[in-house]
DNA sequence: CAAATAGTGTCTCTAAGACAATATCAC
DNA sequence: GTGATATTGTCTTAGAGACACTATTTG
């Protein structure tokens, strides 16, 4: 009877083909834009994060931040690295949105990729700044679906803008793959990434749970509002809003004063 | 200025070390009993398809179906085959649960797994039986909170019992991890992945479209109440229920005949 | 007839949508 | 005071849960 220490001892992983694994972040933010007027409410944007590849291939277009599985860590371990050193920011959550491993999907051969959705509170962007990542930047995001049925993905930051056009195929179990019609100068196959994390982004913000990532400690009712409605794209009333959130926030005493209206007062989370 | 063809011929993924890449399932059914008394409906139970592992490592204890990324598939590909090939069992449909990547997680190496939920209708499994794989089984499942927060598995087929204990670990985003205190007997993190897939596919359920892929083309609306509650482990009201699915569904003129009781009209999807 | 399921109707309660009304501040 | 948002309250409607009642079959 051969032990399983003895069958362990001689067994040997490289005999086979291994494909290389990477992680990829696709990570979100809202951000407020200057206010139009000195009384009116700042109005708010859905931003990702994307960096300009240094090198081949696709060199200089633009990419989501991501790289290889090293030995000894996990998946999510490696997407947190790979977002850290690329891009200086560090996500509050991961969500796993699919792995990605049609055989072509990259030049340089068999790799595939394990892509997730991430959420970076504002608050955490400012201290962090551009320092030695000038190469990644926020690109405002716009993601519909227009006449034909087709999805078209806007991504612009200040003259460039990335236009890509998908077609959603849905397989069994709600499952839904987006297939890249034009890439819109996107690198790789992460146009079909950003579709996937968009999509479980949209279905998760209808949990108030998901939308506290995205905020301060500390928000009023109407930041949490609207960077619920920027997320999903949809509009609610103010009062039917409130009404719904109530159970998951609590009151503090304090109050955001200054503003040319009455004053709002600051929330926080339940528990 | 060095060309992308060029680069692409000087580089070599063999250079860095790379994981080994798998695909695991957990395949579901639900299947009806045999009837307690003549004029009584059968009862339903939910079934997991596991296979007896013949080589090490972990031999002869039970494992899910599953095996090797090969070049030139995608993951789903991987799972389809493996199960095929495994317990000649081919589902309706793949929905990912997960990527599971710790780095001790398989004593042969570095080796990471897809985990995939599907789901196998009764009809199909009549066809194929179990004739060279009879080291594959369905396991009858029970998956419930104890008293103490902890999650109990128990997974039976004839004299075998397997019961596995886990905890539940919420990571941002609602996103749940199952962390094993006690295996109970399954090989490898199946037992974590099993807690996944189960907790993945009881929110499907509540999705009418999800159960479909467990009926037949025909079925009647007592069917289908009994393949949900069977799944999601509650119960509603017969005359509820029906008022719920009443959009999902449409009449057929066949009848189900000769059970003790008034007969059940039978239904077809919609669209 | 008895046992069992199939199928319909109705009452209630809750949550969401619409909208009106009041409160409070900066200019 | 004016313009803007903050906050509260009310009316209505859609949907889920509870439950009662009728219909139909087989032994």
């Amino acid at each position: 009877m051969d032990s399983e220490k003895e069958f362990l001892a001689g067994y040997d992983l490289e005999k086979y083909e291994r494909p290389s694994v990477t992680a990829d972040v696709a990570a979100f933010m809202v951000s407020s834009e200057d206010r139009t007027s000195y009384r009116r409410n700042p109005e708010n944007k859905l931003l990702l994060l994307l960096i300009k590849r240094g090198g081949h291939p696709f060199k200089g277009m633009w990419a989501l931040p991501g790289g290889f599985l090293q030995k000894g860590e996990t998946i999510e371990e490696c997407a947190l690295r790979e977002i850290k050193e690329e891009t200086n920011v560090l996500p509050n959550a991961l969500k796993p949105v699919g792995v990605f491993s049609e055989p072509e999907r990259d030049p340089r051969g068999w790799i595939i990729s394990n892509a997730y959705v991430s959420v970076i509170s504002e608050e955490s962007v400012e201290q962090v700044g551009s320092d030695d990542a000038s190469d990644a930047q926020w690109f405002s995001v716009s993601f519909k679906q227009n006449g034909s049925g087709e999805y078209e993905l806007a991504l612009t930051y200040g003259d460039v803008e990335l236009r890509a056009l998908l077609t959603e195929e849905k397989s069994g179990f709600g499952v839904t793959r987006f297939r890249i019609r034009d890439s819109g100068g996107l690198a790789f196959d992460h146009a079909a990434i950003i579709a996937a994390a968009l999509s479980s982004l949209r279905t998760d913000a209808r949990n108030f749970e998901t939308i506290f990532d995205f905020l301060p400690e500390k928000f009023t009712l109407t930041e949490f509002q609207k960077v619920q409605e920027t997320i999903m794209n949809v509009s609610v009333l103010p009062g039917n809003f409130r009404r719904m959130v109530s159970g998951y926030v609590e009151e503090t005493e304090e109050f955001v004063r200054g503003d040319g209206h009455r004053p709002a007062r600051l929330y926080r989370r339940k528990q």
